[in-house]
DNA sequence: AAGAAAACAGATAGACTTGTCTATATATTT
DNA sequence: AAATATATAGACAAGTCTATCTGTTTTCTT
């Protein structure tokens, strides 16, 4: 059975006005104006606006994995994979604009009470320390400043901060700079 | 002449409001109603809802350094006053229950041609990395893994880095993973 | 080709949004 | 005390929002 196109439409839209314009300030009469589909088809795939948005974050963390793990796929050696993380960063914000992590701009968006949003976003995060962890095991534990550890710790931190003062500066300096940062503590 | 009184009151109630529900979610009615205010006195001092944003993070900032320099003063040492900017911050996240740097928050929520926001926005982390910057300068330039000018962007990035995930965790520990770094790289 | 599933258009409810306006009352200043 | 400035309440415009509903048409499956 295939999927629906209409349901695929509503997806690629959301994302795409959700990123652009922030959850909040796009409503629903421009989804599916855009999307070219009936009000009653959106409510039929998706039983409410919050729904659409759990879904979409759900699409999207398995996105972004795929296309982290295609682009660092290439690396074999340990610490050139870690810095690799850096240039998709890097890449992936010009291709948008520097609109930031989509994940933490929803987070800044919704309500604190909002357990299912803060869950979706938390678990993307946590997937993303355990590949860095990972890779850091390949890592000959030697004389560095820092350990395996806090490295990991590290190197999450520093693309957290990266991105999101890229978002505000609207330039790739804070993730070139947190690349050569991370490339002396590696 | 004294500044109004009602003013005041609106920025306060403004200001609790859109960094405990959102600026977006956070309209002009519940802005007069829980300031106790008339809606024409709003109007009287705030052209609009977008210039009484401007305003608050304006007096945000001001506020923001205020507590954060009084917070720090009492460390003479660099590196301990260098660490204690990460125990504001957590003192911080905890007395605001992890809902995460205002700045940020605000930033996400605008759109991104909202120029005026951003502004205001780096302007408040452009002086936070000069803040750092100077107290490095105290450091003596010895073994180091970093130079100085990479050390000032690198705690800049983990303070910023970790404060945004501590408010997608709601808890201390990134921040205090990042102070322990931080402690390894000074 | 017949029946079921999914799409369509569009009206509607009901609550909310920002901002303007009028008219009245209370402070403050000269 | 008179004049000015600042506050008040509340109606109103013109639009937005999410969600539901009816009824029709298209598409898919058997």
């Amino acid at each position: 059975m295939k999927k629906s196109a209409v349901r695929e439409r509503i997806l690629e839209v959301a994302s795409r006005l959700f990123y652009e314009q922030g959850y909040n300030l796009t409503g629903i009469n421009q989804i599916i104006e855009e999307a070219d589909i009936a009000r009653a088809s959106l409510y039929n795939h998706f039983e409410s606006k919050t729904h659409l948005l759990l879904v979409y974050l759900k699409e999207a963390e398995d996105i972004w994995f795929t296309e982290m793990e295609n682009f660092t796929a290439s690396f074999t050696d340990p610490k050139q994979k870690l810095l690799a993380l850096f240039d998709f960063r890097m890449e992936r914000q010009s291709k948008r604009s520097f609109g930031g992590c989509q994940f933490i701009k929803i987070s800044a968006e919704v309500s604190r009470q909002d357990s299912q949003v803060f869950d979706a976003v938390s678990h993307q995060k946590n997937r993303l320390k355990v590949f860095i962890v990972n890779i850091i095991k390949d890592l000959p534990e030697n004389n560095q400043t820092l350990t395996h550890n806090l490295l990991g710790d590290a190197l999450f931190l520093l693309l957290e901060g990266a991105a999101v003062s890229g978002s505000i500066y609207k330039n790739q300096e804070s993730m070139k700079t947190a690349k050569e940062i991370a490339d002396k503590l590696i």
